[in-house]
DNA sequence: AAAGCTTCTGTGAACGTGCACAGTAATCCC
DNA sequence: GGGATTACTGTGCACGTTCACAGAAGCTTT
């Protein structure tokens, strides 16, 4: 049995096709008598709109592409996607778009996602933890669809517009705390130095400290536990007589307890160790992590609502950056 | 400036599109002289095929649904679904399908999600973490398109295909290690138990112990680690004198460490503890979670392929059922 | 009463593609 | 050398929708 079409509907309610089209998309001149026939005739049938057939006029797709720029292996580890994706779903769905999911890892990845999008594919991008320098952005670039990006991108900060935290705010927010008690000698593990996260969380630890951030006390990670893990243990030989160490997210953190634990350290007694997310994993570490909690929903929110804008032809929008918040727990 | 058609690639080829869509859909017959003016005319004009045009005629979109069926608020806890996802994506990606998301948490996204599928804006449809007596399942029922599982739909193991762990051999190899290990008070918490997971884990733990497991020795957790700290706190009530704890989830397992912390067990020692699941959580608990490893991108994988035989068009397919492993570490 | 609004309706064209079909030229088989 | 087969190509139609336009009917204004 075939799937019933506009006309289908136009026919059961006794109206033209055109009548049914301008119900279906929000028209004002459509009288009530017209209406509830239409209306009636829909459900009857269970009629639904044939989404390609109207793509292919109206040049929109209602749908937005989420593009995540991980290498594959690394993806998701890092548990706060869910969140991004939770709500990106949520809000689209309440304007009846729906979200595509694509991986830029590789050369081939970015091909396709070029493609797709310059194709015309998707009404809008949805652009997360996108690197300095990835060519994908300049693909993408002017002439296609609105872009927007949860985290600024870096080196196109005044082309696509952002939510993001405060991420100096929160680095500067830990290191004062470590300052106040009283802590010495204060190292840091940063993000990869290609990501805002990477970069802001350190100058906002330098901001504190000064000349005291010496290069003896920052290692680098990549975001994977795995990675944190080795930069603690990179830390504790060159300078084993740190008494607290910033780590740039609670993952690495949680390799960085790991480390600490091997080297018979004790956390907090011995190094005071500081998060930065305050995801789920800062509660299932010994002990639990005292963090910088990233207002995640909320940027992802407010990304959600630049993107719209901009899909509702609004001017160029301004980006919007959220402060962080000290969670004090155990380790710290 | 236009975006360019099939038309335009045509003539820049100098050839009809008839020969175009050929060449664009494999079709045997274009002779080599016609494929290289056509190619050279596709990367000249940057041509991309219109998919809405294409699925107008075709009667197929190029994509795939995933319809996540948790609550919103649980959604995306459990770090699982970015292993499908990830996998889901890739080999999706191989076929030039896309990948929608989708929630069912409520009512009214169940609506969405069947309006979405049998509107026919799916090829297919991926089931995750679907409950038991889900009315998702009816409403999508036959006539639409294929659907296949991650992990079995209770009630309806027989009308969609899935790949899932060995649950209950998992269970076994849990409980039989702490028998061997000579614990005599062995509890568990379970998962909920409108779930395979739920329901599979604990038939696995009941046949090792027989009459054994009482009662008094099982709590029930929804899969959060909240719930797992409240289950272990309850048992531990019931049953002070327990000596071993099989817990169906690590993120549960992370729940059930804290609250034996907060009564002063220690883990092994007094209770040894063992999760399920081998998820990046098992690592960052103190100690590190024994588990049981399930080969969670391996059921993706498995799920995928059902889907594309079922995509193309073989008959009935059988469930996969793939074998769980004992993982040790140091929390028995 | 004519002219001009406002409200509502139907109709034809266009969107870009795949597919069935018809047709051409070359080759092969006896 | 005539018929059948193979390799390839072009053309018209259909898919289901939106949009611009024309027009009808009722009401208000001049």
């Amino acid at each position: 049995m075939k799937r019933p079409t506009i006309h289908d509907v136009a026919a059961a309610a006794g109206v033209s096709r055109g009548t049914v089209s301008r119900l279906l998309n929000g028209d004002k001149y459509v009288s009530p008598a017209a209406r509830v026939a239409i209306e009636r005739a829909i459900s009857e049938t269970g009629y639904v709109v044939n989404r390609a057939a109207r793509s292919l006029v109206t040049q929109r797709t209602g749908s937005v592409v989420m593009v995540l720029s991980e290498p594959h292996e690394k993806l998701f580890e890092d548990p706060n996607y869910s969140t991004l994706i939770r709500v990106a779903i949520r809000m689209l769905a309440e304007r009846d778009l729906s979200l595509v999911m694509m991986m830029a890892g590789d050369e081939g990845d970015r091909e396709r996602v070029v493609r797709y999008v310059r194709g015309g594919h998707a009404d809008g991008v949805l652009l997360v933890s996108t690197h300095a320098g990835d060519p994908l952005v300049q693909a993408l670039g002017s002439g296609g669809p609105p872009a927007v990006s949860v985290g600024a991108v870096i080196g196109h900060e005044n082309v696509i517009p952002y939510a993001a935290a405060d991420e100096r705010l929160g680095a500067r927010q830990m290191t004062e705390y470590f300052v106040r008690q009283g802590r010495r000698r204060i190292a840091m593990i940063t993000g990869p130095m290609d990501t805002p996260g990477g970069i802001q969380r350190l100058e906002g630890f330098a901001e504190v400290l000064g000349r005291k951030a010496t290069q003896r006390l920052i290692a680098h990670g990549d975001w994977t536990q795995a990675s944190g893990e080795r930069a603690m243990h990179e830390l504790l030989e060159r300078s084993p007589d740190l008494d607290a160490v910033f780590v740039a997210s609670d993952l690495m953190a949680a390799g960085a307890l790991a480390a600490l634990r091997a080297a018979g350290r004790r956390v907090p007694d011995d190094v005071a160790v500081g998060g930065f997310d305050d995801s789920a994993v800062a509660v299932s570490t010994h002990p639990p992590l005292t963090t910088i909690r990233q207002p995640l929903a909320k940027m992802a929110q407010e990304t959600m609502r630049l993107l719209f804008a901009l899909l509702d032809g609004a001017g160029p929008v301004e980006p919007v950056v959220l402060p962080t918040e000290l969670v004090v727990r155990e380790s710290a």
